[in-house]
DNA sequence: CGCGATGTTGAGATGCCTCAAATTCTGTGG
DNA sequence: CCACAGAATTTGAGGCATCTCAACATCGCG
């Protein structure tokens, strides 16, 4: 069984996940039923795993509600946030395919529910549908840019560029009222807690964001686009 | 047409390539064959260029002869070495599928044989034959992992660690003679020159490793294992 | 109300980059 | 075969960005 908890949920309900889902644009209809009636919710309280490293991969799975943060995490206990995904993105492209564990983990945010689908059925799903593999083909190819990015900015930008880099990433992704503490966005930038607060105190001097606890609002878009271009990929 | 300057290859030559190559064991001698029929041979010089990131992807490459670099360079010159690419080992996995450039260029370190495969006939013979694309998707998760790892390792861990497990890494792949010049395994470590010829004499106190230009010799390789465990994927 | 998590700021230590100069090696062409 | 140019190596000194540690304030939740 997958961790968390079982949660009904109407064939409906999947259909329309699975048809707005990141790497699913392409597919046919039925064939959007077909995977999403392969598929169960299961529900993850705040700060539950949904797979940690040393897990073989038995599901696929793809956000309904909430958030979730995959990351990977050193003996040492420094994190690294690997991706943020919300409703419509899946967590694990590659583990339904080799099964093995992998050095990520995941775990939700807020209170998320995921979709599962079974590792084999996935795969053979995947399988015969080409369309679907070229499109994970392409976020993989993005997801290896951007961590290949990201090691390029460890050791060419400072701190307070990659902190407005994964800014103006987030301001993308979701707007600009991000929900995230201090701690997440060094978790993200690759620095300390202590050096993001210190670049948001600057940030906030320049007028660009405010921020309250848990709370980041970037209230002049455009002062830290200018600051930064070309945007990660979370 | 390929970069590069095409060369007379026999179908053997081809077939024997590709059935010993990365990722595609598991396939039968007749799809071997196949593939290799698709193929075919181009020389590239020291320090030529295979492809560049703004090239749109037009062949799989995969390496004869020779070495060739796939790394990743930004607009201020700092490179960082993605992949060492010897004898049997794609270049370009992701690029066949999307078509699509990426932020990578490859380039060969010595006079190199690259064995091309044109894209869409690649992608056609992929996805005919599941055992390669589960293969190619191990691979990416491999290749994903080491770059998160990288990302870890620039946060937590010094220069002189991060050459250290650059160097177990040549030291599983290429044996105890590693022929890179300090400037390459900076771009391997992500670090400068400097820092890493720094190592290297350091190294070379403990009687660890010898070096002469553009050669390194571990004396020790277990001396430098119990410095630093847990390779990466290069 | 109290406790844990988060935010805030300061001071100090230091690892590493940058710049610079000198040496050694390689191979190339006269 | 030698001279020379270019690349790689080596080492030093200086500066600074960032981590670390520490103390304290603030917030929200049980």
């Amino acid at each position: 069984m997958a961790r968390g908890s079982l949660v009904d949920s109407t064939p409906e309900e999947r259909r329309d996940l699975f048809a707005r889902a990141m790497g699913f644009d392409g597919l046919d209809p039925k064939q959007i039923e077909q995977v999403a009636g392969m598929s169960f919710y299961a529900r993850f309280g705040k700060g539950a795993p949904v797979f940690l490293q040393e897990d073989p991969c038995e599901y696929f799975y793809l956000v309904a509600q909430g958030m979730v943060k995959v990351f990977i995490s050193s003996s040492s206990g420094v994190c690294i946030t690997y991706l943020l995904a919300k409703r419509g993105e899946p967590l694990n492209l590659i583990g339904p395919f080799t099964g093995s564990p992998r050095i990520l983990s995941a775990e939700a945010m807020q209170d998320s529910v995921v979709a599962c689908v079974p590792r084999a059925e996935f795969v053979e799903f995947a399988v015969a549908n080409p369309v679907l593999l070229a499109n994970i083909m392409t976020i993989l190819g993005k997801a290896i840019d951007s961590a290949n990015s990201r090691i390029v900015d460890m050791v060419e930008k400072r701190v307070e560029q990659r902190v407005v880099r994964v800014l103006t990433t987030l301001l993308e992704k979701f707007g600009s009222e991000i929900k995230l503490t201090s701690g997440e966005l060094a978790e993200l930038a690759g620095t300390t807690t202590e050096s993001t607060l210190r670049t948001m105190a600057r940030l906030r001097g320049l007028g660009i964001v405010e921020s309250r606890r848990g709370l980041v609002m970037i209230v002049s878009p455009a002062s830290l686009k200018s600051l930064d271009d070309q945007p990660l990929w979370v």
